[in-house]
DNA sequence: CTGAAAGCGCTTACAG
DNA sequence: CTGAAAGCGCTTACAG
C-alpha cells in the first residue's frame, strides 16, 4: 500500500497519488477556494484517490487556517436534569443533521466540580472556537450572561437572558395557559382554577393573561377565588434530596391550594404550574378522597417524564423541545453565515402542545 | 494598549512583552517540554505578560503539533433518555474535573437524522482526534462496536459490549436482586417472588441468582412458582409513542405476572424487572383493590425520575450513575496515558444501592 | 542553558 | 487556469 508508513492520510498524499496539487484536491475534497475550474474527470480521479487511502481532512489544520470549527457549546447546567435532557438530545441532533457537532458543557452550579464552571466554559469554547453557543442555563443560575455575548456574539439562549438585544426562543406560556383552559372547557368544566407560583414574573404573568383569555372566549366568568398565587408559602420546587436521591416537593403549598381551590372555590379543574405541582396535587387529592378526574381535573405543564406514570397519567402541556431546539440551531447557524440578526427577528416563540392523558 | 490590532494574543506577543523566547514561555503557560530550567522571576514575568494579554493558548494549533485534544467522544442512542441523560451528565462533569470536554454523538439510531450514524461519529471523532470514546449505547442497537474498537482502541463501554477483552464497567445485577430480597425479608416479607424478562440474557440470569443466595442467606425457601419470566408474553419494554408523545407500557404482561405471582403465588412481595414494570404494577394492583405495600411490597430497579411520583412512590435500586462515570473517566484515562490495560482490569463492577420510598 | 527554525496539515493569496 | 509557497499558532529537536 501507498503510505504505509504514515499512519494517517494528508492531502498531499492524495493529491500526489491523483496527481494533482494540493490546491487542487482541497478544492474537490474539503470544499477550500482556490480553483473553481477543474474538469469532472479530475475531480472524479481525486475523490477516488481520498477514498483509497481513507483520506480525512485534519480538523485541526482547517480550523488552524481560520475555517470554523463547525462545533457549537453547550451550556445546560445539568444534562440529566429531564426537561434539559431533551434539549441536549435534540440540540445535537439538528447539530448534527447540518454536519455540526456539540461541545456539552452541563457542570454549571455543580459543586463537586468547583465554582465559576460558566465563566470556565465561556473561556473554553473561545480556546476551541465554536462558532456559537447554546445557553439554556436556568434563570435562577446567575451567571453573566452578558460577558458570555460579549466573547461569543453568536449566541443563542434557551429562554430570555434578560439582556436587551439577546437572541432567544421562549416558550409562550399565554397559549400554553389557553391550551389547558379551552381543553377543560370543551369538556364541560366550568369553575376552572389556575396556580402560579409568584405574579412577578413574566412568564407567570403571561400565564394569568392566557387564563384569562380563554375563559373570556369561552364566555365563563373570571372568578378572582380561583386563582391561587403559591408566593406567600415559599418556593415550590420539586428538588433532589442528596444524601436519599429523592425527589422532594414542599406539600403545604399544595394543601393550601387544594383548600383555597377545591375546597372553598369548588373548582372542577386546576390548570396546575407544572408537572410537579400535578403529579403532588394528584396525590394529595387521593388521601382526601377527592377522585380525578371525575371530581377535579388536572393539567400540567412541562411534559416531564413523570406524566406518564402519576396516576392517573397526567393530562399536560409539552415545551416541544425538538421545535425550539429546530430553531435554536435555525437562529444560530443564520447569525454564524450572515451576522447578527435584525432585531425584529432575535425572539422566537415557541407554541406548546396539549397532551391528553388521564387526569382531564 | 499592546497588540490592539490582532484580535487574539499568540505565545509570541507574550514572550515578546516578557522579552523571552516562545520556547521558555510555552514550557512557562503551557507545559510544553523544552526548557526544563526557568528562573521563578522569569515564570512570574511571562504569567504576567500572559494574564494582561489575556492569553489563551491555542488549541488548534496544539492539537496540529500531535498534543492531545482533551476530548473526550461520547456515543450514546439518546442524550434525553432519562437514564442515559445522568450518564451524559456524571461522564462530562467528572471530564471536566481533569480539564477534558466532551463532544456529544447522541444521534445513533434517529431515523430523523439519518443512518449509519454510529460510523459516521467513530469517523468524526478520529476527524477530530478524541483522546478516546466513551459507548453507552444500549446492547440493542447493533452497531459494529469492533469498528469503534479498532478506530478508537481507548473506548470504554457502559455494560458489556461482547466483545473479548474490551473495557467496560458494568452494574452488578446480582447484588442488585440480592439488595431487593434483604431488605424485603427485613422487613418480614415471606413470600418473595420475582420477576425477569427472559433466562437466555446474563442480566437476568444474575439477578435470579442473586435472588436465590439471597433467600438461602435469609433461609426463605425457594419457591419455581414465585418466579416469573416475562418472556412469552413479548417484550416489556416502556416505549414513546411518536403521535402521542406518551410513554407506552404492555399491560398484558403485568395483569399474567400478578395472576401467577399474587393470586396464585399468594406473594407478599415482588421484585419487578425495571422500574417501569414496577410503575405499571401499582397501577393494576390499585385497579384489582390490592394495597401497596400492605398486602404486596413492590421494589423496582433502575431508580428512574418516574420512581418519586408513583403512588405511592418507588421503593428501587439505583444504579449509581456517578461511581459508573467516575469509574469511567478513570479506566479511559489511565488506557490514553498507560496504553491497554490489563485483562483483569478491564471490566470494573458498579455496585447498586437500594433507594427506600413506600412501596416496600 | 537558550533561542532560531522546522514542521504539524491544511487554505489561499500570489506569481507564473 | 495552475502550482509553489507562505502562514495559521503552537511544540520540540537541534544548533549554538
Amino acid at each position: 500500500m501507498v503510505q504505509s508508513k504514515r499512519k494517517t492520510t494528508r492531502l498531499i498524499d492524495v493529491a500526489r497519488v491523483a496527481k494533482v496539487s494540493c490546491c487542487v484536491a482541497g478544492h474537490v475534497l474539503n470544499g477550500s477556494r482556490g480553483n473553481s475550474r477543474v474538469s469532472l474527470q479530475t475531480a472524479q480521479r481525486i475523490r477516488e484517490a481520498a477514498q483509497q487511502l481513507n483520506y480525512q481532512p485534519n480538523h485541526a489544520a482547517r480550523l488552524l487556517r481560520g475555517k470554523r470549527s463547525y462545533t457549537y457549546g453547550l451550556l445546560v447546567a445539568s444534562a440529566g436534569d429531564p426537561l434539559r435532557s431533551f434539549l441536549v438530545q435534540y440540540l445535537d441532533a439538528e447539530a448534527v443533521k447540518i454536519g455540526n457537532h456539540t461541545y456539552i458543557g452541563n457542570t454549571i452550579g455543580n459543586p463537586s466540580v468547583g465554582p465559576d464552571q460558566f465563566d470556565a466554559y465561556v473561556e473554553e469554547f473561545a480556546r476551541r472556537q465554536v462558532d456559537g453557543v447554546f445557553c439554556a442555563v436556568h434563570h435562577w443560575f446567575e451567571e453573566d450572561r452578558q460577558a458570555l455575548l460579549t466573547r461569543h456574539p453568536n449566541t443563542v439562549f434557551y429562554e430570555a437572558p434578560g439582556i436587551p438585544g439577546a437572541t432567544y426562543i421562549t416558550v409562550d406560556r399565554e397559549e400554553a395557559a389557553r391550551l389547558a383552559v379551552r381543553h377543560l372547557a370543551e369538556r364541560g368544566r366550568r369553575r376552572i382554577a389556575l396556580a402560579v407560583m409568584t405574579l412577578s414574573r413574566p412568564t407567570h404573568l403571561a400565564r394569568r393573561r392566557g387564563y384569562e383569555a380563554e375563559l373570556r372566549a369561552r364566555e365563563l366568568p373570571l372568578r378572582e377565588e380561583l386563582i391561587f398565587n403559591g408566593e406567600p408559602y415559599g418556593p415550590a420546587f420539586a428538588r433532589c434530596n442528596v444524601a436519599t436521591q429523592a425527589w422532594e416537593f414542599p406539600h403545604e403549598v399544595i394543601d393550601r391550594a387544594i383548600e383555597a381551590l377545591i375546597l372553598r372555590g369548588k373548582a372542577d379543574a386546576v390548570v396546575a404550574y407544572d408537572d410537579f405541582w400535578a403529579a403532588s396535587l394528584l396525590t394529595q387529592l387521593r388521601l382526601r378522597g377527592i377522585r380525578v378526574p371525575d371530581d377535579v381535573a388536572i393539567v400540567g405543564y412541562l411534559n416531564h417524564y413523570l406524566a406518564d406514570w402519576t396516576d392517573p397519567p397526567l393530562t399536560t402541556v409539552d415545551l416541544q423541545h425538538e421545535a425550539a431546539a429546530r430553531q435554536m440551531v435555525h437562529l444560530l447557524e443564520r447569525m454564524i453565515t450572515e451576522g447578527s440578526l435584525p432585531e425584529s427577528e432575535r425572539v422566537v416563540k415557541i407554541t406548546p402542545k396539549l397532551i391528553v392523558r388521564k387526569s382531564a
